[in-house]
DNA sequence: ATGGTGACTTGGC
DNA sequence: TGCCAAGCCACCA
């Protein structure tokens, strides 16, 4: 009983895989990458199920204006901020310029 | 079934 | 530039 379709958290674990380092995306464009549209909420909540020893980018995804998703001070943004700037990208008052990191296929 | 919630997004002022 | 209200959609009690 093999389901030979992937499920919707599949594809956006697939499409989350693909975004190379060094570059970031939206909840709402990963969503769209995964061919599920309108979900970036539903993206968000996805990722804090992701268990913490997961190799997926998680880091590399954040808000449509290129702001981290977490609470300023919280030390899940300076981790998130800290593998970010591990890859290189420059990330100044919570913000990232997205015309220069967004990945686009 | 129903209403509240949320690692979101967009448009208005 | 920044705050707010709505829109959005799957999940959960």
């Amino acid at each position: 009983m093999t389901d030979s379709q992937p499920t919707t958290e599949q594809r956006i674990w697939q499409a989350l895989s693909t975004v190379p380092a060094g570059t970031v995306v939206s909840y709402g464009q990963l969503a769209a990458l995964a061919g599920l549209p309108g979900r970036a909420r539903w993206v968000g909540s996805l990722l804090g199920k992701l268990p913490g020893d997961s190799r997926l980018p998680w880091h590399r995804v954040v808000k449509s204006q290129g702001q981290i998703a977490f609470a300023p001070a919280s030390s899940a943004a300076r981790r998130q901020i800290e593998r970010l700037r591990e890859e290189g990208v420059v990330i100044t008052g919570h913000r990232i310029n997205m015309s220069r990191y967004r990945w686009q296929p």
